[in-house]
DNA sequence: GTAAGACTAGTTTTT
DNA sequence: CTAGTCTTAC
């Protein structure tokens, strides 16, 4: 455990891995014998239960791995028995790649190592009959869910604005995350939506998915376990089959994945799990600690083990975060700690607005990229996704490369589900929405009425649409060019029906997105866009080059493909903390840390102690992403939807034992500053603008003018300094207009799509729509 | 059937 | 402020 490099700690190799199958012949293979002696009681405990509680960087999927490659190599079991459940698809991947790695391909044996979600699906495409659908059932994505959620809102004569689709969406979500049917819902879960109408919501929209074919993500699990609690001779035969389950990130787990996995592991009673309670950070989305704070009260005689020895970061980083974390009432309690030494303290930094924060971020990774730290070991973590916009903008200022993780994923784009959704319409002809989506695009000239009367016949026949568009053909319920539209669709559909057969997935696709018109239309715009979008779809045809089966395909696409952009330049990493847990950086800059923006003001209204709590333990993953060094900023004053406000630092930044921390702050007065000025209930000018360029002209009466000039004699300066230099020349340029090419130093030559001042909006060639200031380009 | 204008909400996100 | 959705007018 001594090498360190980039990126993930899951990437991070045991010291083993390289040398691995040196068989067992020689005793212990090195995987085993390099393991810390916790580590290796939770690979040798084999058997009953087993609570690992791994604190952040102590190797804890190395453990998991080893385990995993125990029981193979011991062979305690099949590859076929043994279920493995992640949440992600990545942590997913790298534990089937390591254990590779460790045991050599009978890994690509294990049929039950997956996401929650994905291990359940492929389950019950098996029994899918016992919830009335058929094993081609669809699986929907948010967006599909919503339309299906607004049309049923509609037809109840509900108003929408009051209740609006996703709210209900959001409420079926926990009501499944909690494992409740329409059935169990009680009065008071019933009264949450549309005065008493949820429980009728529920039911109806459970019902169309069953009349379409389909699921959504929740139904995945909760199907299985209904199956499970209904059928003794399903429940059985995987109770028996799975000879070991392991977890991983125990503590995420909702309520659904609880009793799923508690029936499963009724009978071997084999169960390991792993997790953090400190690093519980999903409660929002219905995860429970309480699942593993009472693991050993569901599996009496358990072991726990506890993973304290930390590899990743220094002590100061530790001990800043440990003492954090402490201030926390709900937690088993770990004692992390590291046999390394020295290292920097973790800094602190007050600054006067966020885009000096920015701009001190900004100088602070210019100045460790001349040090030679590369730029992929560095990470921007952040609360709240807006709070990237700053960092955006001044390093396109700066022309400091960066990569903002997170946005949308590669099956969310338009294009991409367009596709998908004809392919599903060919595999399965009852999926009514994907039908709608696709019915008029390409643009084919049918409209609403012609969906509307699709819909009414569809009803009335008791068909799915592409049937009902069929039949309706054969009537004169559309006009003449309607018809013949709609004939020639559904004759397309039948053609490429008969040809899954013959052709492979991606020749299909491509016969498809061919023959429907719909590459066709994309190449008439010749708009940069449209161009990426083809380029999309052409990745989407590659990518099921892989796939033997359209089935196959369509369940990767929706459960498992995701867009982790490989690009291999090296860039800044800039993304939320949520996104950032599992990964670690050698640099790591948190900045915005003010009361209301972390811990989010939201979190703290609605959710109480509760909340803040888990904001904290949110504050505890962020610090201990660092390996070497973490930077902790907070701004005086804030731009948050357009007005600016005054901030005062986060009670974390106070919580912070002052042993492992250094404060800065380039307010003058030093950090004691901070105290005395903001922190005070009583400060009389607490909402008083201070000093900002937008709001220099302050109302109010004389007196506070003047004392408020007084005050802000001395920050003045800073003040006008850290105007972004945007403020400053916003003459657009003469040699430059709308459409000319340019060329820019990082990201090359472009076309400008819009000039707003001295700020261009460029379509870069290679680098994507980008927006820079026009100093830093010249006609091409 | 599309385009511009009004309106509104506005953490965290995987599957 | 701003992006995304919904409405309304051609």
């Amino acid at each position: 455990m001594t090498s360190f490099p980039p990126s993930s700690d899951a990437a991070r190799s045991t010291p083993a891995a390289a040398p691995a199958h040196q068989g067992a012949q020689q005793g212990e293979p090195q995987w085993l014998a390099a393991l810390n002696p916790p580590q290796r009681e939770a690979v040798l405990t084999t058997q009953g239960p087993v609570l690992m509680l791994a604190g952040a960087g102590t190797g804890k999927t190395a453990a998991l791995t080893a385990r995993l490659a125990n029981l193979l190599r011991q062979r305690l079991a099949w590859p076929s028995q043994i279920l493995c459940v992640t949440f992600t698809n990545k942590a997913a991947r790298e534990m089937r790649e390591r254990v590779g790695a460790l045991i050599g391909p009978s890994v690509e044996g294990m049929p039950w190592l997956g996401t929650f979600h994905a291990i359940a699906a492929k389950m019950l495409r098996r029994h899918a009959e016992l919830v009335g659908l058929t094993s081609s059932f669809s699986i929907l994505d948010t967006d599909d869910q919503m339309r299906l959620l607004k049309q049923l809102i509609q037809a109840e004569g509900i108003d929408d604005k009051r209740w609006p689709a996703k709210q209900l969406a959001g409420l079926i979500d926990r009501w499944k995350n909690r494992g409740l049917t329409p059935a169990d819902l009680d009065a008071g879960e019933n009264e949450a939506y549309a005065n008493g109408r949820g429980a009728k919501m529920y039911g109806l929209y459970q019902d169309r998915l069953r009349t379409i074919n389909a699921c959504d993500f929740g139904d995945l699990l909760l199907h299985m376990l209904t199956i499970f609690r209904q059928h003794r001779d399903v429940l059985e035969s995987w109770q028996d089959r799975f000879r070991y389950i392991m977890v991983d990130e125990y503590q995420d787990t909702n309520a659904v994945q609880y009793l799923w996995l508690r029936l499963l592991a009724q009978v071997h009673k084999n169960i390991c799990v792993v997790g953090d309670d400190d690093q519980s950070i999903y409660s929002w989305r219905g995860a429970e600690v309480a699942n593993i704070l009472r693991f050993e009260k569901d599996f009496p005689g358990a072991a726990v083990i506890r993973l304290e020895q930390n590899y990743r970061s220094t002590p100061h980083i530790l001990g800043a975060a440990s003492g954090l974390i402490e201030e926390n009432a709900q937690r088993l309690g770990k004692h992390l700690w590291t046999e390394r030494d020295g290292g920097d303290k973790v800094r602190v930094i007050g600054v006067w607005d966020g885009p000096e924060e920015a701009r001190r971020v900004g100088e602070e990774i210019e100045r460790l990229e001349r040090e030679g730290c590369p730029l992929d070991r560095v990470a921007i973590l952040v609360r709240a996704q807006f709070q990237t916009r700053e960092f955006e903008d001044r390093f396109i200022q700066i022309g400091l490369a960066y990569r903002i993780v997170g946005g949308f994923r590669f099956y969310e784009r338009a294009e991409i589900r367009d596709a998908l959704a004809y392919l599903r319409l060919v595999s399965q002809p009852s999926d009514d929405l994907a039908f709608e989506r696709i019915y008029n695009t390409p643009k084919r000239g049918l409209g609403d009425k012609t969906l509307e009367k699709l819909h009414r016949f569809a009803r009335a026949h008791q068909v799915p649409l592409l049937r009902a568009a069929y039949d309706i053909a054969d009537t004169d319920e559309l006009p003449a060019r309607a018809r013949n539209t709609i004939l020639a669709l559904v004759r397309d559909f039948l053609r490429w029906r008969d040809q899954i057969a013959t052709l492979t997935p991606s020749e299909l696709a491509r016969t498809i997105l061919d023959e429907s018109g719909y590459t066709g239309a994309l190449q008439a715009e010749k708009s940069a866009e449209a161009n990426a979008r083809l380029e999309n779809l052409s990745e989407l045809v590659r990518a099921m080059e892989e796939y033997e089966t359209l089935g196959d395909f369509l369940e990767h696409v929706s459960l498992v493909m995701d867009n982790e952009a490989a690009s291999s330049e090296e860039k800044v990493t800039i993304m939320t903390i949520h996104a950032a847990k599992g990964l670690e950086f050698d640099q790591v800059f948190l900045p915005g840390w003010e009361e209301g923006v972390f811990p989010s003001q939201r979190a703290l209204d609605e959710g109480g102690l509760a909340s803040l709590e888990e904001e904290r333990r949110l504050a505890y993953v962020a610090i201990t992403r660092a390996r070497r060094r973490c930077t902790i900023l907070h701004a005086a004053n804030r731009r948050i939807y357009g007005q600016w406000t005054s901030a005062i630092p986060s009670r974390f930044v106070e919580e912070l034992p002052q042993d492992h921390v250094e404060s800065e702050t380039t307010l003058s007065g030093g950090a004691s500053m901070w105290r005395a000025s903001w922190s005070e209930a009583s400060d009389p000018f607490a909402d008083v603008a201070r000093n900002h360029p937008a709001k220099a002209q302050s109302r109010g009466p004389g007196w506070q003018r003047a004392a408020q000039q007084a005050y802000d004699a001395k920050p003045r300066r800073m003040a006008e300094n850290t105007r972004s230099a945007a403020s400053f020349a916003s003459k657009p340029r003469a040699d430059i207009a709308i459409g000319a090419r340019v060329f820019h130093d990082k990201f090359g030559y472009g076309v400008v799509q819009a000039q707003e001042g001295n700020k261009l909006e460029i379509a870069f060639e290679t680098a994507g729509e980008k927006r820079v200031l026009d100093s830093f380009v010249k006609p091409a």
